[in-house]
This record gives C-alpha cells, sequence and structure tokens, in this order.
RNA sequence: GCCGAGAUAGCUCAGUGGUAGAGCGCGGCCCUGAAAAGGCCGGCGUGGGGGGUCCGAUUCCCUCUCUCGGCA
C-alpha cells in the first residue's frame, strides 16, 4: 500500500504561505493545519497575521487561534494535536497541508520528538534560581561533568539549552545528547512532500516592513493593550510585537521607534527561518516573483510537481 | 563673496605622526518540550581629489571640490 501523504508548505514570514495555501488547498483537496508557534494563540490576529474569517470558511484552518493566549503551548503539544488532526483527514480522504515557518515544528513533526522528558517546574525553578545566583558558568561546567556531548554542542552562553539539558538528566538520569539520537517522525511512515517559498532578500524584507505598517492602521497597538491584560504564556508574550508595544506604552520611545523595532526584529527572524531551512535537502524550492499572485503560485507548484502532489 | 566647522565602514560618529575603531544596520551560522524564543561568528574601509613636509600621514601644511552654520 502507498504510504500516506503529507505536505508542508514553509518559508520567512512575510511571503505570503496562507494565501498559497489556501489556493493549493483547494485545488489537491486538503485542509490546512498551520506550523506556526504564535498563531495557534487567540486574539493574537493582527500581531500574527492570522487568516481572517473569510479565508478560514473556504478552506478549514487547524490550530490557527485555536487556545487562549495564556496557556503554555509547547513543540510537544504541537507535535500530538498536529498527529491527531492529520490522521482525521486522512480518515476523511483529506491532504493535510502543514503551513508556516516555525522550523522547529516542522521539524518535530517530520524528524520526532525524543522520548517524553516533559518539563518539570521544580526542577526548572531550581536551575534558574542557581543560574541567577552563580552563573551561567557554573551550569555550564555541572552539565559538562554529568553529560560532555551535550556540553560539548551547547554554547556556554546559551542558558536556555544548558537548563534544559541539565533538566532531563536530573529527571531521568540519562543524557539528552543519547536521548536525542533516539527521535522518530512521521517522515518514516508517511511520504512528505515539502515546498518552500522564497524571494529575493530585498523584496522580502520590504515585504515584512509594509506588513508591520498594515498592522498599525489595522491595530495592533490596541490588540497588545488588550493582551496585555491578561497573564500572557511564556512563548505568547514573547511574539514579536508584545515587547515592542509594550516598551512603547511604558512610554521608552515613540510611535515611530516602535515600529522600527518590529519591523527590524521581523527582518531578523525571517533571516534566522531562512538560516533553518536553507540546509534542509528536503524542500523544494518555489521562487516567488515580484508581484505574482497567490493562485499563481498555487499553479505553479502543482503544474511542476503533479506527480507527487496527486498520485 | 567673507568667516568658521566638517569631509573616516551602508548610516551616525570616535580616534591616532607609524596604513583605523564604536554603535546601529547588514551578512553567515547553531538549534530536539519558551522556538516570532535563545545563542555564536563576521569590519582592508582608494580615511573627499591633488600637492608638500617627514624615514613614514588618515593624523601637520597648502590647494581644489563638496556639505553645514554665521555674516553680508
Amino acid at each position: 500500500m502507498l504510504k500516506k501523504k503529507i505536505i508542508f508548505l514553509l518559508g520567512p514570514t512575510g511571503i505570503g504561505k496562507s494565501a498559497v495555501a489556501i489556493k493549493l488547498a483547494k485545488k489537491i483537496n486538503a485542509e490546512i493545519i498551520s506550523c506556526d508557534s504564535m498563531q495557534v494563540y487567540r486574539r493574537m490576529d493582527i500581531l500574527t497575521s492570522q487568516v481572517t474569517r473569510r479565508q478560514k470558511r473556504q478552506i478549514k484552518h487547524h490550530l490557527v487561534g485555536a487556545i487562549n493566549p495564556g496557556q503554555e503551548y509547547n513543540v510537544a503539544r504541537y507535535r500530538r494535536t498536529a498527529i491527531v488532526i492529520c490522521d482525521k483527514l486522512f480518515a476523511a480522504g483529506k491532504i493535510p497541508l502543514f503551513v508556516g515557518g516555525s522550523g522547529l515544528y516542522y521539524s518535530v513533526i517530520v524528524d520526532g520528538l525524543f522520548a517524553a522528558v516533559p518539563q518539570d517546574k521544580i526542577i526548572r525553578a531550581q536551575l534558574e534560581k542557581q543560574l541567577k545566583l552563580k552563573g551561567n558558568t557554573y551550569l555550564y561546567r555541572r552539565l559538562a561533568k554529568v553529560d560532555r556531548a551535550a556540553a560539548a554542542k551547547i554554547h556556554p552562553h546559551d542558558c536556555r539549552r544548558i537548563i534544559r539539558a541539565l533538566e532531563v538528566y536530573l529527571k531521568t538520569g540519562k543524557c539528552i545528547s543519547k536521548l536525542q539520537k533516539e527521535r522518530v517522525g512521521l517522515g518514516s511512515h508517511y511520504q512528505v512532500k515539502v515546498f518552500g517559498l522564497t524571494s529575493p532578500r530585498q523584496s522580502l524584507y520590504t515585504a515584512i516592513d509594509r506588513r508591520v505598517e498594515k498592522m498599525f492602521t489595522a491595530g495592533v497597538i490596541n490588540e497588545v493593550k488588550r493582551l496585555l491584560k491578561t497573564k500572557l504564556s511564556l512563548t505568547a508574550k514573547y511574539a514579536i510585537g508584545i515587547p515592542e508595544v509594550k516598551g512603547y506604552l511604558e512610554g521608552k520611545y515613540d510611535l515611530s521607534e516602535c515600529k522600527r523595532l518590529m519591523q527590524r526584529n521581523s527582518r531578523h527572524y525571517a533571516k534566522r527561518q531562512l538560516t533553518w531551512f536553507r540546509k534542509d535537502t528536503r524542500i523544494k524550492w518555489i521562487k516567488v516573483r515580484e508581484n505574482e499572485k497567490a493562485v499563481q503560485i498555487a499553479e505553479r507548484i502543482i503544474k511542476n510537481f503533479r506527480k507527487s502532489l496527486i498520485s
């Protein structure tokens, strides 16, 4: 029996994935599963450029605006729910079309996640405390003693990863560096097709700047004001735009500086996304042309990859 | 036209008689339970043009061009 097919449409922020995805989904009988760590959150429509209600009516979107911004969300949760949705779609005879720009979320679906070692609040809190009191070098040395391989891979300044590695070790007595080798993803069970949208850096940046500009006329400031009144999850509160607007609201700088920061940080983010995707040889790149419409791009994808999409 | 200040990295500017730095921007990279997060690396640039002094000038002198401010 033929392996079931899942399709990914990846690319940097602001390149126009969402619109292309809708056109593509219509043509190949697919439903869209978001592959975006921030679009899962509700009440962040403007901030994360979520698809509109109208667009959602055209094609079913999963994991967009699905949970409250106060709830913690992470790769593991994403993987679990996304796989369930995937199976439902298969049962309904539909193709899952993953769309987004979160490289790790993509990788966690296709390449897998290592054996379940969830976060541990108590251990975390202890490690965070040690970090504050004794500094990163102390934690790094501690890690080097128990898991040399992990320490060799992690930079001494990268506290986030040092803490996670230690957390895994303290909880299980096993090295994260060993566990990481045991990941199994969907890539082996399913037929995975990956497409990536690209465009020249300069036009991407112009598009990003423009998108941020539009956020302001659409009312990001108010959206963020509303969000800041509630408790935000660790992930959600670092969505590009929230810290920047917060600084503005606190009077640290004016509106134009706030906008400038959001544009710059979005550009930096796009750059990091490109770095992540670049090395992935599974991705078939689609060069988006200047002023090319979403339908045209979708049609081009179908025309050039008919076999892998339909068969 | 005269007087003054300046012309150094994409931008803003610092500094030095022995061929230059910073911030921002930008580029490259890492990434397995916060990932729109977090971390690492990257600066040879006709020192505005020409001439002079000097062993040696980006640094001193002259001159030209341009920019800014003031006076007419």
